[in-house]
DNA sequence: CTATAAACTTAAAAAAACCTAAAAAATAAA
DNA sequence: TTTATTTTTTAGGTTTTTTTAAGTTTATAG
């Protein structure tokens, strides 16, 4: 999960982008508005925490300025701004949520949870296709033929759960690379075949009908056998 | 828009209802949880407005057996409990927004516009041709006439997405190999010449009545065979 | 009808992409 | 610290894709 925060407040963000790590959240951080769009404009955050006064720009103006660019990355509207009237613009400028602060860490990562699991497929722990379950909240993958189950480590988790997220959908090796590595990250593609095959021994090893194919050039995607 | 409330409350649940009729909302009122439950099992909600003290089922219990039973509905908890560890309770149980009681009508309904606004419009990624269709996320061609399908690799793919963008127009070597192999390629007319015969085995393969026609000196289109 | 240039097909060589075991390095836990 | 776990890198082997090249077919101008 790659979050994204907009905040000037340098302390603050640093505490913010600190407890999003603990989280095992893959953080960036930027200080002023231009910047912000501009990170976020990129498309590969799964969230953007975003304050709405900011050197440069406005976060009510960011936050448009993305809408208008397609991109749906879900907006959470963090501020000290706490009256109606700034909730509902904010909110109309196509944010998802809005908190004002002071703000609980507690309540902050939750609704940040609500975010980041996919709308129309909420995600409580564990996520399921065919015969297999990855319980999340284990970092367990189980298979109800075999009734087998094995751990999982936490870059073979994030992987799976991107394929279980999207099954029988092609998911690139930059896409992989971004989402488990991060943006910046110099992993390359050997990276992620390395990865792929431990989660291939893994689910051979519950005996699972499912498999990771390749599809050369384009990436890998999840499917049953047969 | 249909909205469904869950509020054992009359009064509030009423004024709600009065507050949602009046910007367009078509609205039904329960007042139980087990009622809440069964309505909104129906999936044909907009979005739940659910109380979480409620008689014969609490909110977080509707929440959840909603999600179990695979209801997508967003869920908005509306309700008079405000401990962060309800909030982080209620978002965790599969609710999408929390607000507490008191609540500003403008804000609820700004939350219930974010709610109901459609997010990430699902983009088909297939052309179809007569009676083919090119599934571009599988790189795969199939055949609506004998339901075959076959892989096509990347440089086969990238040629026949040309040809279904424009059919039954000439498109040159040139342009393919501009295309497909780059501006600076050193490829030549040869090795379109072999990726043209390579897709026609594969068009025959499906038993397409599609055909790539070589026009002399101009290039390659493709057509509807009789 | 024939000569010729363009187009076609195919096998096989070359290149690129992919896989995986195992070693090394980094990180976390005891 | 030492130990265990996780992650990264290395390197050789396998498979798939792409290119090459030579022989074959086809269209058309003369």
């Amino acid at each position: 999960m790659n979050i994204l925060i907009v905040e000037d407040e340098k302390r603050l963000a640093d505490a913010l982008a600190h407890i999003l790590l603990e989280n095992k959240y893959m953080v960036d951080v930027v200080y002023d508005g231009a910047e912000g769009l501009a990170y976020g404009e990129s498309g590969i955050y799964d969230c953007i925490i975003l304050d709405i006064m900011l050197p440069s720009m406005n976060g009510f103006d960011v936050c448009l300025e993305l809408r208008k660019k397609k991109i749906t990355t879900p907006v959470l509207m963090l501020t000290a701004k706490d009256t109606i009237s700034d909730k509902v613009r904010g909110l109309d400028a196509g944010a998802d949520d809005y908190m004002t602060k002071p703000f609980s860490p507690e309540e902050l990562m939750a609704r940040l949870r609500v975010l980041t699991r996919r709308r129309g497929e909420v995600i409580l722990d564990e996520m399921r296709y065919k015969d297999i379950t990855l319980h999340l909240d284990q970092s367990k993958l189980s298979c109800s033929k075999s009734l087998k189950s094995i751990h999982l480590n936490f870059k073979e988790c994030e992987m799976l759960k991107m394929f279980m997220a999207k099954p029988e959908i092609i998911i690139s090796k930059q896409d992989l690379i971004v989402r488990i590595w991060g943006y910046d990250s110099d992993a390359g593609d050997n990276n992620v075949e390395a990865y792929i095959s431990f989660l291939r021994k893994k689910l051979h090893f519950v005996e699972s009908n499912i498999e990771i194919q390749s599809v050369k050039k384009l990436g890998y995607k999840m499917t049953s056998i047969g």
